[in-house]
RNA sequence: GCGGGUGUAGCUCAGUUGGUUAGAGCGCCAGUUUGUGGCACUGGAGGUCGCCGGUUCGAAACCGGUCACUCGCCCCA
């Protein structure tokens, strides 16, 4: 630590970043309540093997993504990376699955150890749903609705494109992957050098390389829809059937998928080019096999996750302060009763600031540059007559009003356009 | 973890081929105005030039390292 400055990739939310925030969180609060969506919230770190045991043989993620370490009883400890485990590891403890379909909401902060960028920081926050229980395509499609539904209640669905792919059950994932890799193998010399190791590690996640010549090679693979059994169609076209009918723009994304092994069916994302490279604004799918990799019974689900940050940044400056009222004291013989005064308007449901320090110049030299835009001065003069002055600092009009008329007065000019 | 760019006042930035006490605008504080803001004028505070080392008679400037920010790559549960 050096010139106390944040842990690299962590940020303070002061409060016009916050009330952004706010704005993203209560927005989504409100549109997923609308589906039956029940707020909860799990604990922000878990047991480490919550997080790795569903990863598989991948990668990089656990040894050089997560916030680990060991707690002074030797307990090896994960920040959550993200939330599903979590909730469903919940659903397991909680003897949840009696209970079936559970519908849950969840916002708060999540940790990954990687280099910050634009729209990508160490400790970030998320909004997100689960909904767990059912395998029935139409709650698919319910889940994208409500996620489609948040976002234009937001004002950024227009910026977004909802891609959406369908990995088929495990059947259909492993013949393709199996057929992918075979494909690749015989251009393993023309990969780029990270896609030859993906070609080990995580061989789908070639499919959204970058790199141009992959691109090429990828325009003859074999291609995943061809993949899909009966059941894997039929599950697809009954979600794509349903979002079509509740007017749900999509595009087919055959590109987009999920490398880890708990992931079937549906895989969708909402995108956006307005924020730089890290463009996934909502993304999300199902993923029946993650109870059992948690050792839990085998129960279904489907969810999404969304960044805060990404949305309150496409969201733009929506938020605007309301107007704010003041009490000035004229005299520091009139201080008590001014503040008394406060007291009794906030009683009347009215919120006050009561700035104390410096002149009455002084302070309404600072009032006039903020939110505040009532100020109510009280002095001598007006003590004995049992008035204030009641000033409006954008226009500057002033009159005297009767302390005992004060509360309607000051209600109805905020209420006022 | 890898590569590019950038670090000078609270903010936005000047700062000549290396030269003596490092500047501007905005903001902040105070006064002109001891019961009334915005405007104006006057004054003031605020900087180890990110940090460490090197070159030099002399470094904000040149070189090396390091840290932070930023853009991209890897990864993206």
């Amino acid at each position: 630590m050096s010139k106390l400055q944040p842990v690299r990739g962590t940020a303070d939310l002061l409060p016009d970043v916050m009330a952004q925030h706010l704005l993203v969180i209560d927005t989504a609060r409100l549109a997923t309540a609308r589906y039956g969506f029940q707020e909860m919230a799990t604990p922000v770190f878990e047991f480490s093997e919550v997080f790795t045991r569903p990863l598989g043989e991948s990668s990089d993620i656990v040894t050089k993504e997560n916030y680990s370490f060991a707690d002074r009883g030797g307990e090896q400890l994960t920040l959550r990376p993200e939330n599903t485990a979590g909730v469903v590891r919940a659903m397991i403890s909680g003897g949840l699955t009696q209970s079936l379909p559970l519908k849950y909401f969840y916002a708060g902060p999540m940790f990954r150890y990687e280099r910050p960028q634009k729209g990508r920081m160490r400790q970030f926050h998320q909004v997100g749903i689960e909904y767990l229980g059912p395998n029935d395509a139409l709650a698919d499609a319910e889940v994208i609705s409500a996620g489609a539904r948040f976002l234009a209640q937001l004002g950024v669905l227009q910026h977004c494109v909802l891609h959406l792919n369908s990995l088929g059950d495990l059947d259909s994932r492993a013949a393709y992957r199996a057929a992918l890799v075979e494909f690749l193998k015989t251009h393993e010399s023309a990969l780029s050098d990270d896609s030859k190791r993906r070609l080990a590690v995580n061989p789908l996640r070639i499919l959204d390389s970058k790199d141009a010549g992959d691109r090429d090679i990828l325009q003859t693979a074999p291609k995943l829809a061809d993949y899909l059994n009966a059941e894997s169609k039929a599950h697809f076209q009954t979600l794509t059937s349903a979002l079509d009918a509740a007017g749900v723009t999509w595009v087919y994304d055959p590109l987009l998928v999920r490398g880890l092994d708990y992931y079937c069916h549906t895989a969708f994302e909402f995108v956006t080019d307005a924020i730089g490279t890290q463009g996934t604004v909502l993304g999300g799918g199902r993923y029946d096999g993650l109870s059992e990799m948690l050792g839990g019974p085998a129960v279904a689900g489907v969810g999404w996750a969304a960044g805060v940050e990404r949305l309150a940044m496409l969201a733009g400056d929506t938020v605007v302060a309301a107007p704010k009222v003041a009490i000035f004291s004229a005299d520091t013989d009139t201080d008590t009763a001014a503040f008394r005064l406060a007291e009794t308007l906030r009683d009347a449901g009215i919120d006050i600031d009561f700035p104390t320090a410096g002149t009455i110049g002084k302070k309404l030299k600072k009032a006039a540059r903020s939110d505040i835009k009532l100020a109510i001065i009280l002095g001598g003069d007006e003590m004995a007559r049992k008035t204030v002055q009641l000033r409006d600092l954008t226009t500057g009009t002033q009159s005297e009003i009767a302390m005992t008329e004060l509360a309607d007065v000051v209600t109805a000019a905020l209420l006022a356009p």
